[in-house]
DNA sequence: TCGTCATAACGAACGGCGTTCGTTCGCGGT
DNA sequence: ACCGCGAACGAACGCCGTTCGTTATGACGA
């Protein structure tokens, strides 16, 4: 058989369009072989690569969400099997963590203005956490993962500029960063959750609210007086104003405790 | 056929201890029908039920680590199929909100005491910390389940009441719960997560360290100058150090922040 | 120009998963 | 003595991540 093309060319009754298929040869039946004295224009189909397989998986993550990504979809997104992936990446996890690190890509890093860093801090932090919200519910995976791709350094190193030219002691530096990273993270990935289980559930974005809501309501407020009496504040309160109080919080805290023992 | 006694007796070269099954009935050819004129003893094995299943979960939770846990399994150590578990719990993700629950009642909260609200609520996140710890890789789990269950209720009532004692505006408090029991999960889970790692890796417990320190050391210092500077203090700090110190941030701030605004 | 050969690509399969379906059967109520 | 109900279950469905052994391709030395 002549033609090759690499992937399979259409095999079956499938996508309405493979948009990488040459425009070539009239519509007509598919499938008859290529003459032979014709050979097949260049394969066009880019070959396989790790950027191309990350592209994949992320269009797939906003397209359907985190759970659609499996090798086997993300292999045929590429036209493929999902054995052909694991020649460009270890396994489903560090498909992840590519993903993940390539989304952390678009946070940029200011350089130490005096004066401003925990305005700055704030920044990076907040942009790092939409960065990663911004992607369905890809966050879901970001807590599964060990943070240490090139752009996570990247944000991790200005940080850590900032925070010493701010004349916070070193161990502090450290631990505070860990624990930034960890908090927006684990914000990130509640956030995802709680989109990924109002969007499978019945109400766009009312569910989870609805949920605890109920819960709360149903409590004997005897035995849960604070609980019910706070109740609006608990479930009110919108998410990025809840993230703010956190970050606020913390950094106010870092002052204290950097003075403290200085 | 007359004996029934719940479970699959033996039916297949099986395990070599089927701990349930009553003594009864000579070790010979176990596929022989009991003669009928003599009815089983008791069946003995006691009833499936919710509590039952999430005991089995939980042991093997301790016993082999979370990824072990799948509905065969924990049907398995009840001696019967996965599809019995379905009349207790409507599924994996509900059988784990059960036994972190359970985790959960092991804390113990405190009614407040004046003037030692800081170091109350530290206990009581730390207590909860510990608890989901002491499972394995269990806390792998927290962070994939929306904490609603009894005693994460019964843990919240009480910090709120403890920090609405000390005084803290109930915008705060909502809050601030909502923060600490954030970075609770996501601390024990990054735990559980190296924990895991390091297990099922060669080394006991250097390994993800090794890893990070790896990484860093490879660093162009040129580039990534802070990042190599605080190496030591990254990966050197031991966990709960850290995790003391984004408590001591966190409520450091929650002073600052509340006393400003009240 | 023609083999040679490393290796990207692949089809097929393995063993596991969560969950559902339709059936069986012991037991409490009549 | 019978019946009906629901717990229990065996089997299957449709996925999953990953591996194995084979094939095809394209660069390169002869």
């Amino acid at each position: 058989m002549a033609q090759t093309a690499r992937g399979k060319t259409p095999k079956s009754p499938k996508s309405p369009n493979t948009p990488k298929t040459p425009p070539a040869a009239g519509q007509g039946p598919t499938e008859l072989p290529t003459p032979p004295w014709r050979r097949r224009a260049r394969p066009v189909r880019q070959p396989l690569s790790q950027p191309s397989i990350v592209d994949a998986a992320l269009r797939i993550v906003d397209a359907q969400g985190l759970d659609a990504v499996s090798m086997r979809r993300v292999a045929e997104e590429l036209n493929t099997g999902p054995a052909s992936l694991y020649v460009y990446v270890s396994g489903k996890e560090e498909l992840l963590e590519l993903v993940l690190d390539r989304v952390l890509g678009t946070v940029d890093v200011p350089e130490p203005v005096p004066g401003e860093w925990e305005e700055q801090v704030k920044g990076v932090v907040r942009e790092a956490r939409d960065a990663l919200a911004s992607h369905g519910d890809l966050a879901r995976a970001s807590m599964a993962v060990i943070a240490a791709g090139p752009n996570a350094l990247v944000i991790s190193e200005g940080l850590l500029t900032i925070l010493r030219a701010a004349g916070i002691p070193d161990q502090a530096c450290a631990w505070i960063l860990d624990v930034l990273m960890l908090y927006l993270s684990a914000d990130a990935y509640e956030s995802a959750l709680y989109r990924s289980r109002a969007e499978s559930g019945e109400d766009p974005a009312v569910m989870a609210q609805a949920y605890l809501d109920e819960v709360i309501a149903a409590l004997p407020g005897e035995r849960f007086p604070s609980l019910v009496a706070l109740k609006p504040h608990m479930v009110g309160g919108d998410r990025d104003a809840r993230f703010e109080f956190g970050l606020d919080i913390m950094i106010s805290g870092l002052g204290v405790v950097a003075g403290r023992e200085k």
